[in-house]
DNA sequence: TTTAATGCAAACTGTTTGCAGCTCT
DNA sequence: AGAGCTGCAAACAGTTTGCATTAAA
């Protein structure tokens, strides 16, 4: 069942600024804040209002479809809930992101840390900075 | 060498309000907000403005005596920082923080990423939330 | 005595709410 | 036609800044 038909099923809809506020988080890797989302929305032809965009994030929350992220710099970003965690890597310079996997050495990470202090770890948030191929040589 | 003997070197001074902040914050495991540093001034009798624990706490993250927790609710946090670079781990249901230091494994999924992606890491960051044991207990 | 620190009020930023008009079904 | 949705403006909450006053060294 798709978003669409939830909707419908409880008397709401499936509009154009929801469908396109969605289509933005599903280009992006990386949790976005709400004024980031809205300005994407801006370039791709859409006159959205900002709270419009809050409003559908916090429906899109109701239906678990997006969850809410704590990054140091945006307080608040919201990423896609979709399974297939993945992480970014980010580029200092020129702001170029790639994904990683490498989830193996991860896991093993997480394990030790639960075995360390007794917690159950639920979830996570990786970010790595860092220089790009390109920037490196461009530093030199 | 203590915080007192830090700031006099740095031409600061050690004042009661930043002792107060700073005893407050010993007092609780659990990361505060800025507000409830304030309130909790308060009932210790010290009648310390909300401007000044801000201005406390940035004082305090500049020596790395306190560090920035992102949870839920309370989107900043502050908690007490042990010295090094560490990472925190948050309780979802108490909010209780603790700090681990994996370095050793975390190093080494750094350095593979490295090798994976041909970038230069710079720094990191790295947040995990789950239950702590007392919570996992009260869960059942 | 000098210079940093404090506290107030005002400015700012990010987020939420009320309401009139619009739109999907 | 009717209920939900949108956008504007205004309200709000958390945080920062400017400035005169106070206090640590």
């Amino acid at each position: 069942m798709d978003l669409q038909e939830k909707l419908n099923q409880k008397g709401l809809r499936f509009t154009e600024p929801r469908r396109i506020v969605l289509a933005v988080l599903e280009e992006s890797q990386v949790p976005l804040s709400p004024q980031t989302i809205h300005e994407r929305t801006l370039e791709n032809q859409a006159d959205i209002g900002l709270v419009t965009v809050y409003r559908t994030l916090d429906l899109l929350l109701e239906f678990d479809l997006v969850r809410r992220v704590h990054s140091p710099g945006d307080c608040h970003g919201y990423v896609l809930a979709s399974p297939g965690h993945h992480h970014t890597l980010v580029c200092k310079t020129c702001g170029r992101a790639v994904e990683f996997s490498g989830t193996g050495d991860l896991d093993a990470l997480l394990e030790s840390i639960e075995e360390q202090t007794g917690f159950l770890i639920k979830d996570h948030l990786l970010q790595l900075n860092g220089l790009c191929p390109d920037c490196q040589k461009g530093k030199k």
